[in-house]
DNA sequence: ATGAAAGCGCTAACAT
DNA sequence: ATGTTAGCGCTTTCAT
């Protein structure tokens, strides 16, 4: 294959402009000192050739890259795609991510890293050698572990920890997950639940903890009991199967299960199915994530959705913005999610 | 935010060695013409400083960039994640691709281009320019979108044309179609069938007419009539809705239909339901894609599997391969689907 | 087999 | 407000 060069570079432009080169980068990277008419001239020349900067370039003289590097975990990425079961983080954090950069003349790129790898940092410091991104987005269980975070402290570029609290380093931006935990446990008390059986999330991951405290909260004000209604999951199937087992043995059946994720509450299901419960006549259930999933099981799952999308075109706001000024959001940043209304809670009020 | 140069650089490697710079190009670069006992000095040192070449500078002196871009159709796709049905086609196609490049130290970009837009040629020569891919991967519609094939052809790098036959230029690699929907209905009349209805896919995608064919011909073989047994969609659950319809309505119902892709197998679904049909008893139904809805359907559908994994991966092989001798495949590449056996056949033998 | 020099396309720093 | 110069990190010549 022969060697390619770029096409259009910035002296054929100034040579068109018959301006000096140093003019045209100004007017490409919008400096308040051309005249507008230089500025016209130039513009119009640009046009005329189609001319578009080389991020390569650019990069090399030591001024931005423009590219924003979105970080998630290999393996769970890897079996989630794998098992074709409509887990949709990864997309999500694409059309969030993706199209606020297009807004901006950014490009998102997405990498793997094993959060296990006994090489994280040297993985890392690979992708950010390679490609010099102007900011990275980790994303859970990245977000929280230490030898990560501790490894971009040092690089000197703005970084973004999804479902994190900590403030330590990086931006925190998170979907308060407490919150929707609140949300959905306050949703079930007010239709008359009080048995509310909640199934956690794998503890490599902080959110877990978040939502069975919110879970918590709303028992607590209610006046209700928590006892032996906590059974701990890590977001599989299978840890879901035991999980909901766990709670429907209890003498005092739960009336409602919040299952931290789709899988766990599709997992819940099929033990209802088992045991002849009618969802949501004998037993509610309220998930959380709102994948593709909820819309087709038996009934539709009633859901706590992630607003994922939007979490991820907040971070490449923030990256952008850090990237002007060393002013980081003091407090960590905080979207919402939303409880989604479908078939499967029981109103015994 | 200050300006960040690269960390370690060939001149650190270089200095740390006690060798020439172009000696660790070649080292890096894995070329023959360096001394065994030099190699491994010079790798020592990247090892212990922790080099790793920028990707920028790579490029700007002319050689290769190490990154090949995948391109799909932004107004599908967006459509597809805004919808959240679980349509996983992106998350396939970068499950075979990154990894396939990852193996060979590439790395994969992911764009969104519209195929309708007035300016298409402008969005790629955009991206090429900016990012400098070595290689590009073009997806049903763009690969056989004669603008875009046209404008690739004149760019020196070699592409890859998903779901295309032409072998003008670029390098063609389908999944068989014909073949997939050969099998659908051999299966179907080696089941007894012989009423078997089809729906098609938009005529906007080559891949429609090849399915159509492969129904066809098997048909013909067996020496089945398809006369009014095909109704036209365009891959959206609602004109799948109308296909279903309008193939039920027959005074000689179908036994069976073949929908060419899921949302239409859904919106077959729901219009046997409708009509108090059994699924299988009284209609079987296959479906096209294989996407996870499949799972959750009542009953789960038989479908035929698009191995879009597979194909994104020999998808790069090509494009590594192209970039070294300038010999293209003269056939078209073709990876084959095959058919997952679920709940909505009907044994009628 | 190794090294030195030139240059890729662009921007920061310094003129004017 | 505009132009000139130097240099980013690397690979390609072209020497030796």
């Amino acid at each position: 294959m022969a060697r390619r060069r770029q096409a259009v570079t910035i002296k054929h432009v100034a040579a068109d402009a018959g301006v000096s080169l140093q003019t045209v980068s100004r007017v490409i990277n919008k400096e308040p000192s051309v005249r507008p008419e230089m500025k016209q001239r130039v513009q119009r020349s640009i046009d005329k050739l189609g001319y578009v900067p080389s991020i390569a370039a650019q990069r090399m003289s030591g001024s931005r890259s423009y590219l924003i590097l979105a970080v998630n975990d290999r393996e769970r990425t890897i079996a989630d795609w794998t098992a074709r079961q409509g887990a949709d983080w990864v997309d999500q954090m694409l059309l969030g991510g993706m199209l606020k950069c297009a807004e901006h003349g950014y490009r998102m790129l997405f990498e793997l890293v094993d959060t296990h790898d006994d090489h994280v940092e040297r993985e890392l410091a690979t992708a950010i050698a390679a490609l010099q991104p102007d900011g990275l987005i980790l994303t859970p269980p990245h977000s929280d572990n230490p030898r990560i975070v501790e490894f971009m402290a040092k690089q000197n570029i703005p970084f973004v920890r999804i479902g994190s609290h900590d403030t330590d380093c990086g931006i925190a931006i998170s979907m308060d997950d407490e919150g929707s935990a609140r949300l959905a446990a306050r949703y079930l008390v007010d239709r008359g639940h009080s048995q509310i059986g909640f199934i956690a999330g794998s503890p490599e991951y902080q959110l877990s903890e978040w939502r069975v405290a919110g879970w918590r909260a709303v028992m607590a004000e209610a006046g209700f009991a928590t006892e032996g209604l906590l059974a701990q999951g890590d977001f599989s199937y299978q840890s879901g199967l035991a999980a909901a087992r766990q709670l429907l043995d209890r003498a005092e059946r739960p009336t409602a299960i919040i299952a931290s994720n789709d899988q766990m509450s599709l997992a819940t299901l099929e033990v209802a199915r088992e045991r002849g419960l009618d969802i949501p006549g004998d037993l509610s259930i309220i998930s959380f994530d709102n994948t593709p999933l909820v819309h087709f099981t038996q009934p539709p799952l009633t859901a706590i959705d992630q607003p994922i999308a939007e979490t991820a075109s907040r971070a490449v706001d923030l990256i952008i913005a850090a990237q002007k000024s060393a002013e980081l959001p003091a407090t960590p940043v905080v979207v919402s999610g939303s409880l989604v209304e479908r078939g499967s809670v029981a109103d015994l009020a």
